[in-house]
RNA sequence: GGCGCUAUCGUCUAACGGUUAGGACGGAGCCCUCUCAAGGCUUAAAUAGGGGUUCGAUUCCCCUUAGCGCUACCA
């Protein structure tokens, strides 16, 4: 059985790099019929907010993929400190009784790394338990060992063999001070229990899978496999942070630029990762069937932004190619629900919305679009662009439309066909060119120069309006 | 400093020793056209540097360089 897990920890809002963790997590569970965990890992009560744990939420639900189980790590706490005292009781952790350092410039480093407090080490059994229950603090390492070195290896999914020599390895910790885990423990100690099959994580992580494996060795458990995936970086190469590139990072700064979360999945999707066949808008569907790690890059993705242009313009293009690609049933809703956040809503029942949304959403990239671009579609009261202005001024062109509004009253017929022949005909009788009554009607109908053709603007806004908006010109 | 990972157009990537180094976004141009998109076509743009191995290296090995990660009682 196949068991995945996403483990944030909520000391920030949900990353653009944990959001694709989670995804390509996601999507190998459901290629294999697996179980996706999403587990809280909140041990670090110092970091630890509500907000963050909100946005984590917010991100993952925006993002509608799921998940089966759901875990805090705070609430498992027992689990961790049994591994720990486990492990120092058989001699294979041991009590580190120096005072945590409160700058990491007092950590001795210089001539190679920092292994462990020989001393503290060496302390023997009876001298460590005295201390300890004097009530001296003490955190708990693991006892890495040193003679001789063995060299710890692994084959990660998507980084192949991978070994270093424990001499290399320091004596990490395990519990600290104020009795609670360290990431390491914690989650080792939980994935353990949840019988994770497969542990998928960030790069920034294959180091210290060496320092895991010796844990999930220690506790006598069958290793996961390890397959860790490149890092998302920013256009300078360094990592994304909230403070240096602001909102990019984050995942409802998408959610919030009017983006369709399948469209944000598809484009993280092709950071890092590709099906190798050229394809580049895809399903759901066609993502699940395709994802595999043979497909997942060794090198870090940049996430292509800038000061000016926050979003990564793949992900725009992705995002237009969705928008008029997802069934108009799957969108419609999204787009009401839009429009009504910004004070707006549609004319006609559904089935004419539909057509409405079929309609003009070929032209857009964002939902946003709908209530900026789309005023006209949903509302009495839209701005005329200057460039609109100009066609409405060409010579002759009030007086034609007004003449328009009447033939369209005239007429009971209402249809594309019908007012493209009423159009056409008046042009004809008036000796001036179609082209100028039509970019002229598209301009007083929405007030903006551009626009589906002109034939589908008379229908999407409708007999009495075409015939009120034309006949005040 | 130590250990580890990485290196193809501006960006995302394809090419599991033999290709005119392919595709996509973005750029430029053309076509289509009632406008604007879309779509179609064309175009500029890359194998970090140096050594090997080989008949032949983007591909395998080594070195250099650069970037990143870990080196915390953060995750």
């Amino acid at each position: 059985m196949i068991r995945a897990r996403f483990a944030p920890s909520p000391t920030g809002y949900l990353h653009i790099g944990s959001a694709r963790t989670f995804i390509f997590n996601w999507l190998f569970v459901r290629k294999h019929h697996g179980k996706m965990v999403l587990r809280i890992d909140d041990t670090d009560v110092d970091r630890n907010t509500e907000a963050s744990l909100q946005s984590i939420y917010d991100g993952l639900n925006w993002l509608a993929l799921g998940w089966d189980e759901f875990y805090r790590q705070s609430e498992r706490l027992e689990l961790h400190r049994k591994l720990a005292h486990g492990l120092l009781a058989k001699g294979l952790a041991y009590r580190d009784f120096t005072p945590a350092a409160a700058d990491l410039d007092d950590r001795p480093h210089g001539e190679g790394p920092w292994l462990c407090n020989p001393e503290m080490r060496a302390l023997s059994k009876e001298e460590s338990d005295r201390r300890a229950a004097a009530g001296e603090p003490f955190v708990i390492r693991y006892r890495v060992q040193r003679e001789p070195p063995r060299e710890v290896a692994f084959t990660d999914g998507v980084y192949g063999p991978q070994s270093k020599l424990t001499a290399d390895i320091e004596d990490f910790a395990l519990l600290r001070s104020n009795g609670m885990p360290t990431y390491h423990l914690a989650s080792c100690a939980d994935d353990i229990d949840l019988k994770i099959s497969h542990v998928i994580r960030g790069q920034d992580h294959l180091s210290n899978t060496f320092k895991h494996i010796l844990i999930f060795q220690a506790a006598g458990a069958p290793l996961p496999r390890f397959v860790h995936l490149p890092l998302l970086i920013a256009p300078d190469g360094s990592k994304l942070s909230k403070r240096k590139h602001g909102p990019v990072v984050s995942v409802t700064t998408y959610r919030d630029a009017g983006f369709l979360s399948i469209a944000y999945i598809n484009f993280l999707c092709l950071l890092g990762w590709s099906p190798k066949d050229n394809r580049e808008h895809m399903t759901l569907y066609e993502l699940e069937n395709a994802f595999s790690f043979e497909g997942v890059h060794r090198s870090n993705a940049v996430v292509n932004f800038s000061d000016q242009d926050t979003i990564d313009p793949k992900a725009l293009w992705l995002n237009s190619q969705h928008l008029r690609s997802v069934p108009v049933e799957t969108l419609a809703p999204l787009v009401r629900k839009t429009l009504e956040e910004h004070g707006l809503s549609p004319y006609g029942d559904d089935v004419f919305f539909r057509h409405v949304v079929d309609t003009i959403r070929t032209r857009f990239s964002t939902l946003l679009d709908f209530p900026s671009k789309g005023c006209a579609y949903f509302s009495d009261d839209f701005p005329i662009e200057p460039a609109a202005l100009e066609k409405l001024n060409a010579p002759g062109a009030r007086q034609l439309l007004r003449e328009l509004a009447e033939r369209l009253h005239a007429n009971p017929v209402f249809t594309e066909t019908s007012v493209e022949a009423d159009l056409r005909q008046l042009a004809q009788e008036r000796g001036v060119k179609a082209g100028l009554l039509i970019n002229a009607s598209r301009a007083a109908l929405t007030g903006q120069p551009v626009g589906p053709s002109a034939f589908a603007v008379f229908a999407c806004i409708g007999r009495d309006r075409v015939i009120q908006r034309l006949r005040k010109v």
